[in-house]
DNA sequence: GAGTAAATACATATTTTTATGTATATCCCA
DNA sequence: TGGGATATACATAAAAATATGTATTTACTC
């Protein structure tokens, strides 16, 4: 048997906390420390040298995203899996950008977990398969929101968020329907979507249409 | 000593489950059955007959608003706690209108929770003290912008804002696709509009949703 | 206890949207 | 000047959404 794991455990849900620390018990992993906010992780992690730190992104005060960032300037040694109940890829983009050294969704079992601890104290990244998806569509996203949108796009999308329909957008551009179903059809593809709803919030989230 | 509560518990995060249990572990409250999701949750409740169960509302599937409201409806003899994550207003209301006995964040800690279960099992009701707020402001809400909506309309609002397109929010509402077609159909009427993306427009400045 | 509103369910017809193709003229840039 | 991106146009099939009906059960109100 190999040495323990060090792990240092930051979650502002006291069950969860409770309930990680049960699940682990005896199987390699030893929990140096607990954290339930951001401050008190940076404090105790200096401390204690975990070799990872697990953490949950959604916490009051200073949130995870903003402890990832930290902990990777001020102590890179430590490996970083974070630990999301939402698997919003807005933050996941930021915390790729960090480096962090794997994502876990919590929905995961058990024995997923482990892996996951283990594997990114051993040096290696880990992301759960429903992750790999997230990091397409973000690269997509990326790459759109770089004016990847052509002006006749631009017009389209701007008359869709409106609740324009095809033939109104056709006839408000002096354009074809049939051309507006293309130049529609583009930017879904382009974007990973399949309805006009989440094209209004992608505009939305994005800045390219103000309500 | 008294005869053990029996607790059935209701989350989509096996680690919660696990937590959960471990925590409640020599504290006169049994776990005689645990679900993942809404279906199951039904169906086991007829088997199990639990005095309580606590359920988390985010769920994929049948959320647990629709659990909640099956619950009351098939079984009203099992106390109902609600176990939340966000604690939106949005579903507090419409989980007050169902009638549950008590409403928890999972932020809480460890002897709150079995508080609260004490509590529900012995047919008192509980609340945490940041849900009085919440409950405040709801009603204010409500007076001030949709007296305008039932209920299961505002669910089928929020979730058409989502992107969620009919079969997707029969899913999720444990409802028939046919129902979600009366339901929108008469969001529309009310408002005098024709499609979604201006449902999500008015929405959106109504503050019914937001992103 | 009757009347009303709401939630639910279903039917049907039409329109719209979405998914995938092909194709052509233009303009810009390397 | 040749290649690539863009805007345009069209075709077709399938899926989804919308418009309009009817009807039943439950819950609330008067």
């Amino acid at each position: 048997m190999t040495d323990n794991v060090r792990l240092m455990l930051v979650d502002d849900h006291p069950l969860m906390l409770f309930g990680i620390a049960a699940m682990l018990e005896g199987k390699g992993v030893e929990i140096v420390g607990t954290a339930g906010n951001g401050i008190d992780a940076l404090k105790k992690a200096e401390e204690l040298k975990p070799d990872v730190m697990m953490l949950d992104i959604m916490m009051p005060g200073m949130d995870g995203i903003e402890l990832a960032r930290r902990m990777r300037a001020e102590m890179p040694d430590v490996a970083l899996l974070v630990l999301s109940s939402d698997s919003s890829m807005a933050s996941l983009e930021t915390l790729l950008n960090i480096g962090i050294d794997g994502f876990l969704s919590k929905t995961s079992d058990a024995s997923v977990m482990i892996d996951a601890i283990k594997s990114v104290a051993a040096g290696y990244e880990f992301y759960g398969t429903d992750i790999a998806r997230l990091i397409e569509r973000i690269s997509l996203a990326k790459k759109a929101s770089n004016s990847m949108f052509t002006p006749r796009e631009i017009d389209v999308i701007r008359l869709s968020c409106m609740g324009l329909q095809y033939k109104e957008i056709a006839g408000r551009l002096g354009i074809k329907y049939l051309t507006v179903v293309t130049i529609k059809n583009n930017i879904f593809r382009k974007l990973g979507i399949n309805n006009t709803v989440e094209l209004v919030i992608y505009a939305i989230k994005n800045g390219l249409i103000s309500l």
